[in-house]
DNA sequence: TCCAGGATGTTCT
DNA sequence: GAACATCCTGGAC
């Protein structure tokens, strides 16, 4: 299977937030693969969003967010590692924040990465996932669409039904409802 | 089952 | 030294 393309991501944030429902996020690496399905995403965008880290300006981490599509952007959180693709083209910051997971593959290897054993606690939730998958900051800037890559996201099942909502744990949101989940998932972070 | 509060680690100022 | 797009626990119901 081939990883998702450099134009699947390089459109508007809301639009590739939505249609990332029903992917699949793959980790290889020398503890073993783990994947699993995409049930939650919330939507950013650059200068005008006040959530973003890209209304800070450029530099540092978020430089990614001004960079090609495609590319993983990775930053910690209250002590959790958060994981976003980076969306629009160069020149235009976006990027869309995966917030859980259905899990599929590496079952017993996200357990004892997470110390937990139910299986709803592995990728229920943004910091979460990226324990479960083993994804900190060295995989920040990665290109996704690499079919070699560590890190990657293929074509999964189409999504027929999906629902959206404020952002979660956002101070100052836009008016639009920029959260995307599967509404039948028992794995989505909150109701 | 729900909610409030404290812990958490990295980045940027 | 503050900010923070979160997680977990314990107590109330």
């Amino acid at each position: 299977m081939k990883p998702l393309p450099r134009s699947f991501y390089e459109r508007d944030p809301s639009a590739v937030a939505r249609e990332l429902l029903g992917k699949v996020l793959v980790h290889r690496s020398g503890e073993g693969l783990t994947s699993g399905r995409i049930v939650e995403t919330e939507a950013y965008y650059g200068e005008g969003d006040p959530a973003s880290r890209a209304s800070r300006g450029r530099g540092g981490l978020s430089e990614v967010m001004w960079g090609p599509g495609g590319i993983s952007f990775v930053y910690m959180v209250h002590g959790n590692w958060l994981f976003n693709a980076v969306a629009f083209p160069e020149g235009k910051a976006g990027a869309v924040l995966v917030r859980a997971l259905e899990p599929l593959q590496g079952l017993e290897l996200m357990r004892r990465r997470r110390g937990v054993e139910e299986e709803r606690e592995l990728t229920s939730g943004p910091g979460k996932l990226t324990e479960a998958m083993g994804i900190t900051g060295l995989h920040h800037g990665r290109d996704l669409t690499d079919p070699d890559g560590e890190l990657l996201i293929l074509p999964g099942r189409r999504v027929r039904r999906f629902m959206r909502s404020r952002r979660i744990g956002v101070k100052e949101d836009l008016p639009e409802r920029l959260r995307f989940f599967l509404p039948g998932s028992p794995f989505v972070s909150k109701r």
